[in-house]
DNA sequence: TTCTTCATGTAATTAGTTACATGATTGA
DNA sequence: TCAATCATGTAACTAATTACATGAAGAA
């Protein structure tokens, strides 16, 4: 994170852009970052808050932020502002073309992939916590558009958080959907053993899903 | 990690528990957990190669692992096994009911986020990243389904790995299908401007969402 | 024989979380 | 005025990655 880069300019990690970004954005304090987090980030970039106390130092420090030291009453608080070239470097960033592969990270998943050392109930319980969680992001998103749509879209940003929105919503849509398919596929499992039937099924989903891709044309793959 | 929890047993963490699965499935050396990595756990709980070399010794100093220690040539090999304890203590785990929610890190998503900030172009290759990586998926998946066809599936994970598979599969079908409908909402973008037709389209955007999910009855929102 | 890939591991470093402490503000 | 929540931060710890080193096996 503090290595220089071949331009002989520090080389910054993407979490350190996105906080970056967020003062771009005109977050001053951080606690207005960690309510950005709580709001937003966490659902493609998540950290812990205590990250966002710490991170503003090092971009200050470089000289890609300013920090103004205040009181409130006996309590220090620090103000951050993104610096001129703070703005180049965050633009700089977003020019270059490698770009870090989407992980995902699912201990349900995880769960369901050792399943057979468990019982039923404990598959069940892991599907149906994907589907517990997919349904909370649904409401939560459900809860932000309605806002939007009775309040207006936020006038500089409403065009991108458009897309990043339909983004997440499709990912707990297909959560949700998952669920629902996979707790109808256990539903007459009376336990988690290979037979010759289950067997069979599995050689049956799979032949279901490439035929499913081969059959949407790509044109008419879109959300809409 | 190595805290107590209530019972007075080790409180592993989950990437101990993913080693702790792996082992009970066959995988003896840290090679083979690297392999396994790298077909299957990678999607969906990604860790570096060099863990896999270290986890196993925790798993042994905890008597859950044993350990036999061989040679290749001038070269040790250690050799881990799941002892009894080790498979007690795996179906535990799986028999807990708290799991952690599933976590998405995206830089693509990020530089989307902050898509104001750079150019058209920088959005356009965020995008166009998420669907590269999408389609590289798929065609693996595609390969390996084809295989499994081919060969039949794995006797004794087949019921299992198609669970998996199948979210894996979705997941990366919605990427694509998202990048797609992504490019064509930019398409007749010259810029990144906020202006009042694109303020209209968000607004659009999340009446559909909302409509589309109201206007499909749960029993069908599933694959297949 | 030499190059490449397979295989085995350690060391150094970085990134991140959890736990803790405590003052300020607001509402009952 | 008391409790709950908002807000600000640090310290200790844990988890993870990257870089490095090198031998074994197989192919050209």
């Amino acid at each position: 994170m503090s290595r220089l880069n071949e331009d002989g300019r520090e080389a910054l990690n993407s979490s350190a852009y996105a906080i970056l970004g967020l003062l771009a954005m005109g977050a001053q304090s951080a606690y207005e970052l960690t309510r950005q987090m709580e709001r937003t980030l966490r659902f493609f970039w998540p950290r812990a808050a205590s990250k966002l106390y710490e991170a503003p130092k090092l971009l200050a420090s470089l000289g890609l932020a300013r920090a103004t030291h205040e009181s409130v009453g006996r309590r220090p608080r620090t103000r951050y502002q993104i610096s001129p070239r703070g703005e180049e470097a965050l633009q700089r960033w977003l020019g270059t073309r490698t770009i870090a592969p989407i992980e995902l990270e699912s201990e349900a998943l995880l769960r369901v992939w050792f399943g057979r050392f468990g019982t039923i109930e404990d598959l069940r319980n892991a599907i149906q916590n994907v589907q517990a969680q997919a349904q909370a992001n649904l409401r939560w998103g459900t809860s932000i558009a309605q806002e939007y749509l009775v309040e207006g879209v936020p006038p500089e940003r409403g065009h991108i958080s458009a897309l990043t929105f339909r983004f997440l919503w499709d990912f707990n849509v297909m959560l949700e959907a998952w669920a629902t398919w996979g707790q109808r596929e256990l539903s007459g499992w009376g336990d988690v053993e290979p037979t010759a039937e289950r067997m069979d099924r599995a050689a049956a989903i799979l032949r279901e899903a490439l035929a499913e891709r081969l059959s949407t044309p790509p044109s008419e793959r879109s959300p809409g």
